[in-house]
DNA sequence: CTAGGGTTAG
């Protein structure tokens, strides 16, 4: 608008843009015309140039100029973090230390999120030590983009301590809390965030919406999936590819695949993470024949596919045992995409043949197609088909091959004594319990969830901490009588020590997804929706067949979601298995709510103690540096003192982080001092 | 003569 008062100098860096050719001549232009050192031409010249991706050159600019100043550097630090070139954003960021300009809260918001893309927890920690020393402790972009910085490095209770610090938290710091959770296998925090964020009255965007829909995906949450819907259509919300993605992703891991089918076909934008989605969403509830046809269909007219939707594609035919397709889609996956295999595809591919039986053409396609050492992951899926397939002898090779690459892993010991056991060599697995236990080798313990009438119900093996327990028992006892006049026979010897499973002698018949499937059928006899339970591991052998006929007995589809995919057990067969492959309905009608926690949660494990030392050590750290002057130049070491011992704990931490911040930029500190000065106000021990 | 921040899908 007011182009004829710029320059044409100026004019010519604009219509160059981010654009590396034209944006050298436009500053030799520059250079000729005498404009060789106008600060504001020469930063929109840098920075237009980082934004094109050239940030050596911007670089070069910037520094040649005899006295580049604070907005400068502070400009292109901010443009090369937001064109994900944290590296360069750090190396401007440097400049401004090593020159003694000042900063700006802009400054911190790029540097945090370039310390972000690179998940580097020690800069990024030191660059927020930075921040507070020069008071931009409260801040609330400075804040924000260090609850992202602390999630994307997996220290999520110092990210919630700092999101809790924001006083008038934007739509932004919520959206960024609820990913963190979700994106850290949290999901079911993240969803607690999204419910405290209505309660706070917060006006939620379509961010929030993609990132909570991510989490209802993870967690199984259904309803509240639902509800979101509801909310994103009652809204009339702009249908982004990523809100739609969401919605697809959502509905295909929770099961209802018709539909994500439905809103996949509604939307106006398709790329080629909903096609991924929706490919993969048909592969793991066992409609192979479906998801090559999508993948067919996305080969004529959608975008090119990638590797996550190879993934997608051969895992989803060697479930359904769609050999030749698999074979096809490998081929043409460098050949017309020029993408190259990864260990996964190579996985799926073993995994395939060793299904369907070609345990052969698996050892073939091992030494024909693998380059190099085949690694652990491709030997776990030849070992599966091993055992499936009942070859003992190559799987005693290949598991002892395993323990051998890494003998203290657990779940390669396991392996082996599966396989003793499969084959009856009952003192050989006697033998490798043993070898666990003289290595303290412990197995991932497995738990299962069902939620009934909105509380969700956690089963571990054996549990009896559930009010009902007698009960349930009692239910579970009556209900394997009568499997077993079905004709059902437990796999005593193989379930004895199952694959990362719960195990102890006698209590196969106690298994988590059992009780939590006993449990549904006990508390809903009569209807008709379907059971649904999440177990964290993968289902064991025994209890898959033991629920195939329960579906059959109770008249009743019974669906698990294990790590990998989902089993919709009806009539006495399973999706997952292409032999009994019949009926390929999905599920419809209003199921059960499930509700399943990834990873810590309310199951008792050691992450919390974990969390409750980050919240001592972070808070410490940031009450210590808020005491610190503004200008970064002295400290009143008193209220440093009286701060840091109050969080006595945590002491060695503070001095420590507070020293990398002055070691990387040059801050001059007495330490000695400091360390003297905090160590002399100690609180006195409790006698 | 110079901008303007932090958050999204497999």
């Amino acid at each position: 608008m007011d182009s004829q008062h710029r320059s044409p100098e100026y004019s010519s860096l604009l219509l160059a843009g981010p654009r590396a050719g034209p944006l050298k001549q436009a500053h030799a232009r520059l250079v000729v015309t005498g404009h060789g050192h106008s600060l504001p031409l020469i930063t929109k010249l840098a920075t237009l140039a980082v934004a094109a991706g050239a940030a050596p050159y911007a670089h070069l600019v910037a520094t040649s100029h005899p006295a580049p100043d604070a907005f400068l550097f502070s400009s292109l630090t901010r443009a090369a973090a937001h064109r994900s070139l944290p590296r360069a954003a750090l190396a401007f960021y440097r400049r401004l230390l090593s020159a003694a300009l000042p900063f700006s809260s802009f400054t911190f918001t790029a540097v945090a999120k370039a310390c972000a893309d690179l998940s580097a927890l020690r800069t990024g920690k030191a660059i927020h030590a930075h921040s507070l020393l020069l008071g931009f402790g409260s801040d609330r972009f400075v804040l924000t983009s260090l609850v992202v910085l602390y999630s994307k490095c997996g220290q999520l209770a110092v990210a919630r301590s700092l999101f809790d610090a924001i006083r008038d938290r934007s739509v932004v710091a919520w959206n960024a809390m609820i990913s963190g959770y979700e994106q850290n296998g949290l999901a079911e925090r993240g969803i607690e965030v999204y419910k405290e964020m209505q309660v706070a009255e917060a006006v939620p965007d379509s961010m929030t919406f993609v990132a909570t829909l991510s989490a209802c995906a993870q967690a199984g949450a259904l309803d509240l999936g639902r509800e979101v819907e509801r909310r994103i259509v009652s809204e009339r919300m702009d249908m982004s590819v990523f809100l739609g993605s969401a919605l697809v992703n959502m509905y295909a891991r929770c099961g209802v695949v018709d539909k994500a089918r439905e809103w996949f076909d509604m939307l106006q934008e398709r790329n080629v993470v909903t096609w991924t989605s929706m490919i993969a969403g048909y592969g793991m509830h066992g409609h192979g024949h479906e998801a090559i046809k999508l993948f067919r269909l996305m080969r004529r007219e959608g975008p090119p596919p990638n590797h996550v939707t190879f993934i997608a594609v051969l895992s989803a035919c060697a479930h359904a045992g769609l050999v030749t397709e698999g074979r096809d889609a490998f081929a043409c996956m460098r050949r017309v995409y020029g993408l190259v295999p990864r260990v996964e595809h190579y996985c799926s591919m073993v995994d395939m043949f060793g299904r369907a039986g070609l345990l052969d053409e698996a050892m073939q396609f091992v030494h024909d197609y693998i380059p190099g050492e085949p690694g652990p992951e491709v030997w776990t899926a030849i070992l599966g088909a091993c055992k499936m397939h009942k070859n003992f002898n190559l799987g005693v090779e290949v598991a002892e091959r395993l323990i051998a690459l890494e003998p203290e892993n657990p779940s390669y010991h396991v392996l082996l004594s599966n396989i003793y056991a499969l084959s009856g060599k009952m003192h050989h697995v006697e033998k490798v319990r043993n070898t666990m236990i003289k290595r303290r080798l412990k197995k991932q313990i497995g738990f299962s969830l069902i939620e009934l009438g909105g509380t969700s119900h956690l089963f571990r093996m054996g549990e009896k901490s559930h009010r009902q327990t007698r009960e349930i028992y009692q239910y579970l006892e009556e209900l394997v009588h009568r499997i077993t006049a079905a004709g059902y026979m437990p796999e005593t010897e193989s379930v004895l020590h199952e694959l990362e499973e719960e195990e102890r002698e006698g209590a196969l018949r106690y298994h988590s997804e059992k009780l939590a499937v006993a449990y549904g059928l006990m508390m809903s006899s009569g209807s008709t929706t379907p059971i649904r339970v999440i177990k964290n591991l993968r289902i064991c052998g025994d209890c898959h067949l033991a629920i195939k006929f329960m579906s059959a007995v109770e008249n009743r589809e019974i669906i698990v979601r294990d790590k990998h995919r989902f089993h919709h057990f009806k009539d006495g067969k399973c999706s997952c298995c292409f032999s009994n492959l019949n009926s390929t309905k999905t599920d419809h009608g209003v199921p059960l709510l499930i509700s399943h926690n990834g990873a810590s949660g309310d199951y008792p494990d050691c992450t919390d103690l974990a969390y409750q030392k980050e919240v001592t050590d972070g808070a410490a750290v940031i009450d210590c540096a808020l005491q610190v002057t503004k200008d970064g130049s002295s400290i009143d070491l008193k209220d440093v003192s009286t701060v840091v011992t109050s969080q006595f704990a945590s002491l060695a931490v503070v001095i420590e982080d507070i020293k990398h911040v002055a070691e990387v930029y040059t801050l001059n500190f007495n330490w000695e001092d400091i360390a003297n000065n905090l160590k002399s106000n100690r609180p006195p021990r409790k006698s």
